[in-house]
DNA sequence: AACGATTTTTTCGAATTTCGTAAAAAACTG
DNA sequence: CAGTTTTTTACGAAATTCGAAAAAATCGTT
């Protein structure tokens, strides 16, 4: 996989405000020709660089109930309890991670019951977790995927 | 805003999983017409139900770093730390939560330098914040806005 | 059930975008 | 610097999107 330069870059960052935007627009906003966005946008599809979503309002859909939840395993177990937790379609985010826990997750709710049914219901059925600390969200400031950034990648 | 119906759903459940099909294909995955999709999602997005974006891979943008830090904030100071915080790049994820950690933040880095400096020059010059748990990323097994689900919304 | 009003869906030609591909240009290599 | 590879451009054909009007469906009221 080639490193991606200052032109792939840049229409990363165009497509995170607009993922629709077509390519003749970023074409003539970059002073590239069609071609060349496209053939571009191909190869980074293909290298798996990023990938065309939607990002939908939780609120909009009715998941008025956030949580991230920290999981402590039992030795052995985080990795299965992981893949299991990451097929449930209300978790959002599944990680292992160095510090206080060893799993964190992120997961949306309608309601505070569906929340409570998780963690009494679901949770307590995969093998493995030892404990759940859970922290509800009271408020959203930032929730996006815009991090690419066009400064220099540090020599490594 | 009207009720998100079925049609809907199926909408933003395809786009979910490819966020650039054509509103011709969609119509006729649905049985539907492009007209009706069109307008379909146009509403969508108007009403802010979702957005058309891109999911770019951390790792092949060389943000190899992933953390989240939980935040102890000093009490009234919750709110402006969360603003100032979300104005990083860095930075892809602010909530405000009940729980151990007052705000909890998640965010990328090329390496464990730039966490380390963002830990201790970017958020020790923001006033208010008491303390700072960092949990490193080990592993990431699910990351996704994929949250459309198309069962019943209960009843309240 | 019937009515008008409103909203949603369909239709269709025009404009735009995407696609396939070949040639040109540029960049890289030894 | 000639040869090779990669990238960009160009352009006609195919597909998609768009604008707007007609048709259909939905709704509230009687």
């Amino acid at each position: 996989m080639r490193k991606l330069d200052h032109v792939d870059k840049q229409i990363l960052q165009i497509l995170q405000e607009d993922g629709r935007r077509p390519y003749t627009e970023i074409a003539h906003q970059l002073g590239l020709s069609e071609g060349t966005i496209r053939s571009r946008i191909t190869r980074l599809l293909q290298d798996g660089v990023f990938q065309f979503v939607i990002h939908p309002d939780p609120e909009k859909l009715g998941l008025h109930v956030q949580a991230i939840i920290g999981l402590t395993t039992k030795l052995g177990s985080q990795n299965s309890v992981a893949e299991e937790l990451s097929k449930f379609p209300e978790v959002r985010f599944v990680g292992a991670f160095s510090g206080k826990h060893d799993l964190i997750i992120q997961a949306c709710f309608h309601n505070n019951d569906e929340l409570i049914t998780f963690v009494n219901e679901r949770l307590s059925q995969i093998e493995g977790i030892a404990a759940a600390d859970v922290s509800l969200e009271l408020k959203q400031y930032k929730d996006s995927f815009s991090f690419v950034r066009d400064d220099e990648v540090p020599i490594q």
